[in-house]
DNA sequence: CTTTAATATTATAATTATTCTAATCTCTTT
DNA sequence: AAAGAGATTAGAATAATTATAATATTAAAG
């Protein structure tokens, strides 16, 4: 159980101001044991639900993105009418259930090494993401 | 140059009726040597460019999605604003050039094999996708 | 060959996803 | 405490995608 003062001082640390839209958003993302995969939209929806309280969809989405840039989020690159986002920044993989819509961690170590004997001139690699779908 | 008469053949072939709108969107998704990245967009406006005549943004989607399902078309799996097309549907990769916002195929062979360690009872693999972003 | 009926396709209209910006809040400096 | 500078919020606007009523294509019957 993460206190709220502990939120405001991540936010404070990483110069975000720590308003209380924000630090409803960081109990539902960051308050959690296990890697959370999700929409804005689920997001959006957990923040009603678990905290009583009305962020705005665009508020949402403003502070999604500010903790992506901040690095305490990822987007996951998948295909999908929605972006999907994971609370696990570490390095890691992801299988894509089809049918069911839902997203699997891979765990860096499950996979093996990815040798790409290729490169672009004057680029070079930021990261390397697999992307398993799976069907039944 | 592919002619007006292989593309209606090959989509009577495929069970997609020839009209007109979709034999404009063949002759700008097809008629090229190499490989095309595209997002619905580009390719709205393209059509206008290089046929002259107007095919509805509606249209476009429906047939992207037909020629997808028929496995002329394969989806590339990135996070941006719009959705990413490929006409190469051979097994293969992309780097992404986050900056420039541009995609570039990464043959099969130019990738490792990828061992994936870890697996989900009742669902089998059905395509393993590598993104490489890159940066300056 | 037409005509007709069944079905597929198109494109407008509706919906959903995302971004822009004016109003508001937070924080620093005094 | 008050004010100015800058960050943040959320309503309004825009962009992306999908649903469906109208239209076009095709196969079958005459």
């Amino acid at each position: 159980m993460t206190s709220k003062q502990e939120f405001i001082e991540k936010l404070r640390n990483s110069s975000l101001r720590p308003t209380k839209q924000r630090i409803n958003i960081c109990e539902v993302l960051f308050n959690r044991d296990k890697t959370f995969h999700f929409t804005i939209n689920d997001l959006f929806n957990l923040i009603k639900d678990k905290t009583g309280e009305n962020v705005s969809l665009a508020t949402v989405y403003n502070t999604v993105h500010a903790f992506l840039k901040k690095g305490y989020l990822k987007e996951i690159p998948i295909n999908s009418n929605q972006t999907y986002f994971d609370t696990n920044v570490t390095d890691h993989h992801h299988f894509f259930d089809v049918k069911e819509e839902k997203l699997i961690d891979i765990k860096n170590e499950d996979v093996g090494p990815i040798e790409i004997q290729k490169s672009i001139p004057g680029k070079k690699i930021k990261s390397v993401e697999v992307l398993v779908k799976l069907e039944d």
